[in-house]
DNA sequence: CCCCTTCCTTGCTCCAGAACAACGACGCCA
DNA sequence: TGGCGTCGTTGTTCTGGAGCAAGGAAGGGG
């Protein structure tokens, strides 16, 4: 969302409370159940009835899909103030369109559905943010899905980097931190952790970036932009 | 949606207008404008300020993104009942996400900017189905996405020739015409024509399907179901 | 300080399916 | 009925990047 910027931000209003009073905003959270869950936790299950409404407040979400052989595939990666499960807010019963994990220890506002729904009479601003959010994603995953047929491995990998950096990334003065290891690299730009091996080899050799465990610093974030 | 069905389906009421009484329903589409387009013009580019919300009433749609290099990549098929340009009912501007193209002759119903949004306040289940609509080109488009990275060329065609049949498929005594040609059958399913051809060909041989020029017989559904 | 887990690297093999070329065939229109 | 444009077929070539195996390095925890 926002270009690169300090380090730590700080805790902005959430997309589904743009456009909401404070004292509103505030208000609506209140009335949410909060939920601290460990790394690695299920939160919901793809196909399962859509009751409940999530809004990340702190730590990383992995939100995918099976595919016929079990493996999982990415859909998207949520960080705070992101929402999840809005299938909740329709009057007919819906289903999940993925499942959802912790990746870290996350902290979590829950609604149920009975509840959001008569917020979202209340608050018709609630619908209109929803579909904004809605919208969103799939234009997010229609450019994952593009550059899945257009782009190279490698270009992929390069957006994929810069993107994690704008939105994640720590700026320091020699570079952008960036945590993540390879396997969770790869995956975000639908490749192998061999792959993102390979690639960051021939990146650091040009000085682009260099690597620690789990980390990655770019140095040269331009050279990362292939047209 | 509907599964196998007789041939030519009725003019159900659209998944926009669901849940709003006939009357009104009427209201809404009477404030329309209705255009007619001939074959192949374009009906809104992406990344334009979204003014116009969309209803095709008969033909077909392609709705598309463009590559770097100018490829166009299909995001859907879009056929009667369907709504896009939904970020016209946001009240902050907000871009097209992909650009439209009439595939065939159309009809549409178009609303602008303020009498949608007028509407949607009179209606706030326009907003409630507006919602649903965008979740479910999400799913959509996730499936797409999920069968694209786990799926063989194959089974991808496959999976697409079956889900034409029964969405646009006229079934007869001797199977099921599906009027689509090689290319389009390949662009849907992510593959080159060449490849759709070849597999066409051995399911031909196996009595599964039959061909003509621009048309698919299918002739053995339950054979192109690949697990 | 050492062990063990997790992460990273590097070389090698292999293949699905894209890309290209060239030809064949259907069917519309005059 | 013949010509032409579109659509379909088939053989061949070629390569990006997945898959696998094996080993190396960094930390964290006891």
């Amino acid at each position: 969302m926002s270009d690169a910027g300090t380090a730590r931000k700080p805790n902005p209003l959430p997309k589904l409370l743009a456009g909401i009073g404070e004292k509103d905003a505030s208000k609506i959270l209140e009335v949410a159940n909060s939920t601290k869950l460990l790394a690695g936790q299920m939160i919901l299950t793809g196909g399962e009835r859509a009751t409940r409404l999530f809004l990340l407040k702190t730590g990383t979400v992995r939100y995918y899909r099976l595919t016929h052989e079990g493996d999982e595939v990415l859909l998207g990666w949520l960080v705070p103030g992101d929402v999840f499960g809005l299938g909740t807010l329709l009057g007919s019963t819906t289903a999940y369109l993925g499942s959802a994990r912790t990746v870290t220890e996350c902290e979590l506002y829950v609604w149920e559905q009975e509840r959001i729904r008569k917020l979202a009479e209340t608050y018709p601003q609630l619908a209109e943010n929803s579909i904004r959010i809605v919208l969103e994603y799939l234009s997010g995953l229609a450019t994952r899905h593009v550059g899945l047929v257009s782009r190279s491995a490698e270009q992929r990998l390069a957006d994929t980097l810069l993107s994690l950096g704008r939105r994640t990334g720590i700026v320091h003065s020699w570079g952008v931190d960036v945590n993540v290891t390879n396997e969770q690299l790869g995956e975000l730009a639908h490749t192998t952790p061999f792959t993102a091996s390979r690639l960051l080899r021939s990146w650091k050799q040009a000085g682009t970036v260099s690597k620690k465990r789990g980390k990655i610093v770019i140095h040269m974030p331009e050279s990362l932009v292939m047209d």
